[in-house]
DNA sequence: TTGCAGCCTGACGCTACGTCAGGGTCAAGG
DNA sequence: CCTTGACCCTGACGTAGCGTCAGGCTGCAA
């Protein structure tokens, strides 16, 4: 692909790419003979990274040593990134609620303190505060998960999580094709076990998060396609067990 | 205030706060003698309207537009600000889903496409794509509403809607008094109006909004005191009921 | 072969500050 | 009374992350 296509899938301009390549930050691996940039499917997942990064905020100086740094696997900037986006999702949520309540306090005549008004902004800083988090609470347990996962998995741990994945996916269809209920404890359980061991061999994997992902099974197709290869109505099957669970669970 | 003073409430460094002066988006209101800048509580005001839509990626020259507008009243920003934090919202919350389904296809060695990676980015540019929103949707519906809403407000207007207001205190009040529990019909009925009583005279508010002011009403001692002054106990009783009839209405 | 869209490389501009430099100010303590 | 250290002032220059020409080559369709 070339510049102009690579933009345009990725919502940036040339401009940007070509600066991108100019600092080092993302270098295509090839050029035509002209010299025309080209873009390999590789380069492509390095600017994924790079357009989160920038979009939590993330110097491009930084960006450049987090994805060159030779240690990290792409499972830990996943990790990385999906902490980021939530610690700001819940920022945005307490500024909603800072923006109603000052709607509120309009409304009934009564006036804020400037202290409880800027609450919401005290020593924020977008980029550096959620960085900061970043440097002193992931990379204690995280950095620790992160070393102690894929990064690390022989041959042998791979075909040991593929039979669990495989057990797993065999139980589901055996309590659907049982005529077990969906919202049965049964199915239920075989959900948790299903939950746990994507916390034990690859992400840490609450109950929430777990419920989007049985959203996700019934939503999308590729992974739609994954459950309807082991057994017709399995993806929905899975899917309701899954978010069963995670409503069990709180 | 002084300088110092202000950029360690609003988290800002004393530079920004020189930099806004010079550009003429936020004078301080006075000077000392020897020439230190003194902020008073308007212009803290205005700081906080300013972080808002600097967070929210407008230019600064725009924010000096927009705030010098001679015809916006406070109350559209708020609505403004309070539509965009939510577009925001929503948006980190795809990003967040895109980062699962991501780490979700890694562990179950599915592969997505480019297009579906940087779906999440499509075109988006942070300001320029909320400003715009804005722009296309914001100004159609929610201007007429800034119009005919609390600028237009005469003094009679005032005294209706302060009527309206304590009317459905006072219902809230003799229900809770009749002993009726905060979750019956009568009660979700009166926070039903509650809530109508809202969009009419000052903002949009629906449900899920109206579920978050109820949760305030107990949370905040401001808002608590308001209704305890009309009767112990009725922050509580209102809160319940409106929370209650947020979950009724869906 | 002739457009015209798309690519290239400088090079300068712009925003929103960060970061000194050089110098007054103010309240507390010796 | 005077000094000291924290705080304030005004330039002035630097920086990041591009936007925006300018001037020129490339590629493909008519």
């Amino acid at each position: 692909m070339n510049v102009g296509e690579v933009a345009a899938l990725a919502g940036v301009t040339v401009r940007t790419l070509h600066h991108y390549d100019r600092i080092g930050l993302l270098s295509p691996s090839g050029r035509t003979a002209a010299g025309y940039r080209q873009y390999a499917p590789a380069d492509l997942d390095r600017l994924h990274q790079v357009l989160l990064y920038r979009e939590l905020g993330f110097p491009l100086e930084e960006v450049a040593t987090l994805l060159d740094a030779p240690d990290a696997d792409p499972e830990a900037h996943l990790r990385r990134q999906h902490r980021l986006l939530r610690a700001r999702l819940e920022r945005t949520q307490a500024m909603v609620a800072a923006v109603e309540k000052e709607m509120e306090a309009r409304s009934m005549g009564i006036s804020l303190t400037p202290e409880e008004r800027f609450e919401v902004f005290g020593e924020h800083d977008p980029a550096q505060y959620e960085a900061e988090v970043e440097e002193r609470w992931g990379e204690t347990d995280a950095y620790a998960q992160s070393k102690r996962k894929t990064a690390a998995y022989t041959k042998d741990d791979w075909v040991r999580i593929k039979a669990e994945g495989a057990d797993i996916e065999a139980r589901f269809a055996a309590a659907m094709t049982d005529g077990v209920p969906a919202d049965s404890d049964r199915a239920m359980d075989v959900a948790e076990e299903h939950r746990q061991q994507i916390c034990r061999n690859f992400y840490d994997c609450p109950a929430e998060m777990h419920a989007g992902l049985g959203r996700m099974y019934v939503e999308d197709e590729r992974f739609t396609a994954h459950y309807e290869e082991i057994a017709p109505g399995l993806a929905q099957y899975v899917s309701t067990a899954v978010q069963a669970n995670a409503a069990r669970q709180g």
